[in-house]
RNA sequence: GGGCCCUUCGUCUAUCGGUUAGGACGUCAGAUUUUCAAUCUGGAAAGACGGGUUCGAUUCCCGUAGGGCCCA
């Protein structure tokens, strides 16, 4: 029988979750899904000076909006400080660590000496078997691993496979600082073990540590988890992910118009694949994951195919799911103005009929609502450059006549419409399309819109004919 | 500086030693067309470099170069 999986995710609440973190949490809670167990979630606000709620608060927004859902309540880092410091003066009674009282200066020359020689910057050990009757008076101690000398610290990594470090280049870490407070090292692991975690999935930029790590289990007798450490995002530049680049938070997105279903796919694909398939829903995406088709390589966040993905969502969903999509959306681009002195009902009818040309022609539900805007605009419409040009004396006259036409349409339908408008061209020995344009432009202020009938027809034949005759009154 | 990781079209990737190196985004051309999209068809586009191992390397090994991460 084997043990439940659990993973984990923490954040630490400095800022918002960032589409690096979210990848992350994606990654581990797609594993945990998929062999059903839990993800549990770490704050790990140990750094109170920068910690804040807000960023919490954010951090919580921005997994829920991805739908990545978290078992039971989070764990704060911050309350389990006194737990680390038991298990490091554990330690320091078995005689698994000591106590150094190297000064800042001292630890900076052994850096420039090490430096001058070509070696790796580490501490040299000078207080591991020193007599602490020799300590100096007035510096308060940091507590260090006694760490192995020699043979090596093996991980065997699930995405990055055998992954040797020599024992001689990991030096004996600090447990404790000075002050008390326990270190990033000590409460990772201390955390993971109490909390139960079998799988460790987390960026590769741990791999280093996770090395260290594995020293603390070894001192303390525990099994260690499993690792997974999964390449980083890259900005288009191929360096780091910076808020230049998409290192925003995924709230940002959000705001941008982006779909979390879209976001979702488009961040497990980054580093994994399974075949040629571009698109997962939730479900496939849980069945098909596995650490073995991850990629070792960093990928670069490309937010063109991000918002090709997005379209295609939008295009895929059913038009009333979209319409709510809609309408909640609007107030993060501050649109909320857009439909007022309107009917919610009115509303959701007319933009569900409108819809199928409408989301065919956007890729992120910004340009959706930009797309719609005509639909609520006032009478008499503002008209762009390009359409007040196309608005010409001929096109005015001509649609002055086509008025006429109008006022004998029995049935107000695409079908009939079409029918008319193309009878009406040809009588008048002109292409759809030089009546298209004018028409559109006199409908909907611009020279582009979804299928001028469909626009007709979800303007209904009063408003219609009331901004035709705008135009040739 | 040391250690570790990485390297297939511009980008994300497929390939379990033998393929005309495949798909997706982007790009170009065409079809369709009432605009713009969407859609369809087609094109250009890649194994960083140098050595090995092998009958045969994108694939395995070594080195070089480049990039990244950690340590400070």
């Amino acid at each position: 029988m084997t043990s439940p999986v659990i993973t984990r995710f923490p954040p630490s609440p400095t800022g918002y979750l960032h589409i690096g973190g979210a990848r992350t949490a994606l990654f581990n809670w797609l594993y945990a899904r998929s062999k059903g167990g839990k993800m549990l979630l770490r704050i790990e606000d140990t750094d109170r000076k920068r910690s804040t709620e807000d960023a919490i608060e954010k951090i919580f927004a921005g997994l829920e909006w991805l739908g990545l859902s978290w078992d039971g309540e989070p764990v704060f880092q911050s309350l389990n400080a006194q737990r680390h410091r038991e298990v490091a003066h554990g330690l320091l009674d078995a005689g698994l660590a000591y106590r150094c009282y190297t000064s800042q200066e001292e630890l900076a020359q052994m850096r420039a000496k090490a430096r001058a020689q070509g070696r790796a910057v580490r501490y040299d050990g000078r207080w591991r078997d020193r007599d602490p009757l020799e300590a100096p008076a007035g510096i308060a101690p940091v507590i260090r691993l006694k760490s192995r000398l020699k043979g090596e610290t093996v991980i065997e990594d699930r995405v990055q496979g055998r992954v040797v470090f020599a024992n001689s280049e990991l030096d004996d870490l600090v447990l404790l600082r000075g002050d008390g407070a326990p270190t990033y090292m000590l409460s990772v692991v201390v955390d993971d073990h109490d909390m139960g975690v079998t799988h460790v999935i987390r960026g590769d930029d741990h791999l280093t540590n996770a090395a260290r790590q594995c020293q603390i289990y070894e001192a303390l007798g525990w099994d260690r988890p499993e690792f997974a450490h999964i390449p980083l995002i890259h900005g288009p530049d191929g360096a780091k992910l910076s808020k230049r680049h998409g290192a925003l938070g995924v709230e940002a997105y959000r705001d941008m118009g982006y779909l979390p279903e879209a976001m979702r796919n488009y961040l497990a694909r980054l580093g994994w694949s399974h075949g040629d398939r571009e698109f997962f829903t939730v479900e496939q995406m849980v069945a098909a994951f596995d650490f073995k088709a991850v990629g070792r390589s960093p990928a670069r966040f490309d937010i063109t195919k991000l918002t090709h993905i997005n379209g295609h969502y939008i295009r895929e969903m059913d038009d009333a799911e979209l319409v709510e999509r809609f309408i909640a959306f609007l107030p993060h681009m501050n649109a909320s103005a857009m439909t007022t002195g309107r009917g919610k009902d009115s509303v959701r009818r007319q933009l569900l009929q409108a819809m199928p040309g409408l989301k065919l022609r956007a890729d992120t539900l910004a340009a959706l609502v930009e797309s719609a805007r005509f639909l609520f605009a006032e009478r008499p419409l503002s008209l762009d450059k390009k359409a007040d040009r196309l608005l010409d004396e001929t096109a005015r006259t001509l649609l002055g006549e086509l008025i006429a036409t109008l006022e004998a349409v029995s049935s107000w339908n695409v079908e009939t419409l079409e029918v008319t408008i193309r009878h009406f061209a040809e009588k008048h020995g002109l292409k759809l399309g030089s009546i298209a344009q004018p028409l559109r432009a006199a409908l909907t202020g611009s020279t582009v819109s979804p299928g001028i009938f469909d626009v007709m027809a979800v303007l209904g034949c009063e408003e219609t004919m009331g901004r035709l005759r705008d135009r040739t009154g």
